[in-house]
DNA sequence: CACAAATTACTTGTGCACAATCTAATTGGT
DNA sequence: ACCAATTAGATTGTGCACAAGTAATTTGTG
């Protein structure tokens, strides 16, 4: 029983998180490779894909990345010809995200990955059981997430 | 019903995950800032308390971490007066990493921060319904870790 | 109108992650 | 004993994350 340490990495929900996230990803790198997205560019395409034209603050708000890590990243998708940066003519401080033709094609070849993904997570796709599994962790972590960032947020007021 | 499109960000576990890890390193970032340590960092010393002296390998293996990672980041807290890093006597090639004192006293402020984070995760550490829910999700998603590693361990060979 | 405050994005600097490569030490087979 | 293969760790280079600070633009208020 000298083992129920709350300091002990496995104890900690944490490091579970922290884990099972790096590891999810480093599954993703190899399926994206081909499409030539690292992860975080394909969570980017993700959101312009729902809506397009999007201003680099309501992509960060989507992804909750700041501009520090999505300029850098939104210049190199600009590069390989995916998206174009626009300033907005009404209020020259916004940038606007447009998809380019390539960057919306792109997406027809992305729509294999989920279920690859289901896959090697070794969720059961034909199963209904193991997809409500699935929803239920995915919206545990939602809700997380955000009692996480509520918190935060409100902490350096109280 | 056209919400159910698989590519749509919200219906994906690899953003709930991926943001919800964020979020929760997020949380830690200034509970650990008096102490001098960094998530990754931390984490590192959360192994060299439950054993002293590991090689660099062995808290990789632990962390799921490789050299690339661990070197830099254990040089700084070789700087920090935390750890010392001895090559080995019998085996020239390895590293050991040795806590010093300055390093296991460290352990003693760590203690509450396990309980101040579960306060802002929102489980309540009184109810055992609620302790039972984290621990169910840590399980879930450690067991997720090693299948995604498991499979992408063997993918290559088959 | 003037102008302080707020907003948007960019920039700078630090610290992970991770792939790929390298060096040095050790091991195993012959 | 020799040498190819393996192992441990370090190094190099790229790409996130994120804090902090800057510059340009817009908004709100007297």
């Amino acid at each position: 029983m000298a083992q129920r340490d709350p300091l002990q990495l496995d104890e900690q929900l944490c490091f579970a998180l922290y884990n099972a996230s790096r590891a999810l990803t480093r599954t993703y790198a190899p399926l994206l490779e081909p499409l030539g997205l690292t992860y975080p560019r394909y969570l980017v395409l993700l959101v312009l894909w729902e809506r397009d034209a999007l201003a680099v603050r309501q992509i960060g708000e989507r992804l909750a990345l700041d501009s520090g890590t999505l300029t850098p990243l939104l210049k190199r998708l600009a590069q390989q010809g995916l998206v174009e940066r626009r300033r907005g003519s009404d209020d020259e401080r916004i940038v606007r995200i447009h998809l380019t033709p390539d960057g919306r094609a792109l997406r027809a070849k992305a729509r294999k990955l989920p279920f690859e993904i289901a896959c090697h997570t070794g969720y059961d796709v034909t199963s209904e059981r193991s997809m409500r599994e699935l929803v239920r962790l995915r919206e545990e972590l939602t809700a997380l997430a955000r009692r996480l960032s509520a918190h935060d947020a409100d902490e350096p007021a109280a």
